[in-house]
DNA sequence: CGCCGTTATATTCCTTCGTATATATCGAAT
DNA sequence: ATTCGATATATACGAAGGAATATAACGGCG
């Protein structure tokens, strides 16, 4: 079994990366645990850098990606929003259909690497 | 006009960078210039910097990337091989084809972002 | 031989990034 | 009112990344 190099893909927007593999794996953890918190142990991040990403998010986009709530029955937590889901429904289309039209080299270029 | 988002890509290995929009253009600038300083200076880089670039990619493929020679006429100077050419060549169809194929879905969540 | 421009490499420094830690605040439930 | 767990934010420390600088080696050419 061959271990092939992996495609990864980010949109950016002035020099900042507006949405990538990171940030998209950070919303379906939150959509999976409700948390920031959780969702950043999960990932195996600091606490500090997921709400850092999610802040980024939330400015770079019209809409939030995520509704926050502080206190309440556990403390709080966190929602990804309508428009969050979109996000993270977009990106993995793009990624799949990307991906797809571009196997046969990224297999090629695969190919030319060292095992 | 509205600046869309940037679509970038790139190829892993083990975690380290193996191609992406940085090197290839390290590599293209090579070709133009015949020259590791030279193709640095273009992209406002430290030799340094290009210098490792380049040393890791001779590590990554199976083949060198670039044949890089000291002394002689002018110094010397630094040639892409025939598998960089390839290396830059495939990593462009790839680029081309997942843009391509995801184009309609990159508008979106483009058009989902801050202006 | 000595000159020159480039590659190759080490060293130093500064900036950036991320973790760890510490508080303060919030709001439902008891 | 107190408790509890999560958000929001600041600070301090450490690691990593990249620039700037310095130096040696190289080899064609005058």
């Amino acid at each position: 079994m061959k271990p092939h190099a992996q495609f990864r893909l980010r949109l950016t927007k002035d020099a900042e990366i507006a949405i990538g593999p990171g940030k998209v794996a950070l919303l379906e953890a939150i959509v999976s645990t409700g948390s920031i918190t959780a969702a950043a142990k999960v990932l195996g991040m600091s606490y500090r850098r997921a709400w850092l990403l999610i802040d980024s998010m939330n400015k770079m986009f019209k809409v939030p990606v995520v509704d926050a709530a502080t206190g309440g029955k556990h403390g709080g937590g966190t929602v990804v929003t309508s428009n969050g889901m979109q996000v993270i429904e977009c990106y993995r289309r793009i990624e799949e259909d990307a991906l797809k039209a571009s196997r046969r080299d990224v297999k090629k270029l695969s190919g030319l690497m060292r095992d």
